[in-house]
DNA sequence: TTATCACTTGAAGTCTGCTCTAAGTCAATT
DNA sequence: AATTGACTTAGAGCAGACTTCAAGTGATAA
């Protein structure tokens, strides 16, 4: 596949595919002779885990130490299997957070419409 | 209080609150005779409530949004209960998401889990 | 009185994560 | 043969959100 196809197909543009490669995010993608990037069926997998990943606020640093990891084979797994445990860490601390700053959200939205129907029935007496 | 004590209670530098005045996010908070910040308790709510949206990812920009229309007073309200029921939709995009991405991280590491029992096994046998 | 300390300012610097530009190559169509 | 269009590169630029710096003020403790 090229790259605008994977471009199209995970919704993430060429340049910041080539930008995640560029920086060690994604391996080095096999070329054609001409020079230009074919991304294999493998690829695209780990394109949409890293999408799925950054879209939830996963660090570039610890994809790619993952990714790093992972092309060094079997003798990386205990490592791996803690940064992903770590990273869930993150993110289950993170959606606490978001959760309550969303109740607050809520009590004060209900608190405006509260507000806004006494208005109502006050312009309506 | 100082900015020193602002900055302990709410757990933000003091950069960040001069930075916070500076944008108008904050307010212009009063001084004393000598030029030094003075907040006061509405100062420090708004303060926690900005923490709190910041740190479930609500922009800066929405935020001075609603702050800028907060001290203009009661006409605005509408148009803050706007802002409000945004950003909670955002919220709640991003949330799923993330609840979305922490499933895949589960399976990911139940895999790892599985694989490594495995082996032990086979060292065992 | 001098040193210390917390504060002040505006501006420059930093970090993350892209995003864009310029200049060029290559293959295919007109 | 020339044009088109997708690709290539290195490197610069940008947005968001701080963070640090340099230089200065003003109150207080030794």
């Amino acid at each position: 596949m090229t790259i605008s196809e994977v471009s199209k197909e995970c919704n993430i543009t060429a340049d910041t595919l080539r930008y995640y490669e560029r920086i060690g995010l994604l391996p080095a993608i096999h070329r054609t002779q001409s020079g230009i990037r074919d991304y294999s069926e493998a690829d695209c997998r780990t394109i949409s885990f890293i999408k799925c990943m950054r879209s939830a606020g996963v660090q570039i640093d610890a994809l790619t130490e993952y990714m790093t990891l992972l092309r060094e084979g079997e003798g990386t797994r205990q490592a791996r299997k803690k940064i992903l445990t770590e990273q869930r860490e993150h993110l289950v601390e993170k959606l606490l957070e978001m959760q309550k700053t969303l109740d607050i959200l809520n009590k004060k939205i209900e608190r405006y419409e509260d507000k806004m129907l006494k208005c109502e029935q006050e312009i309506n007496k």
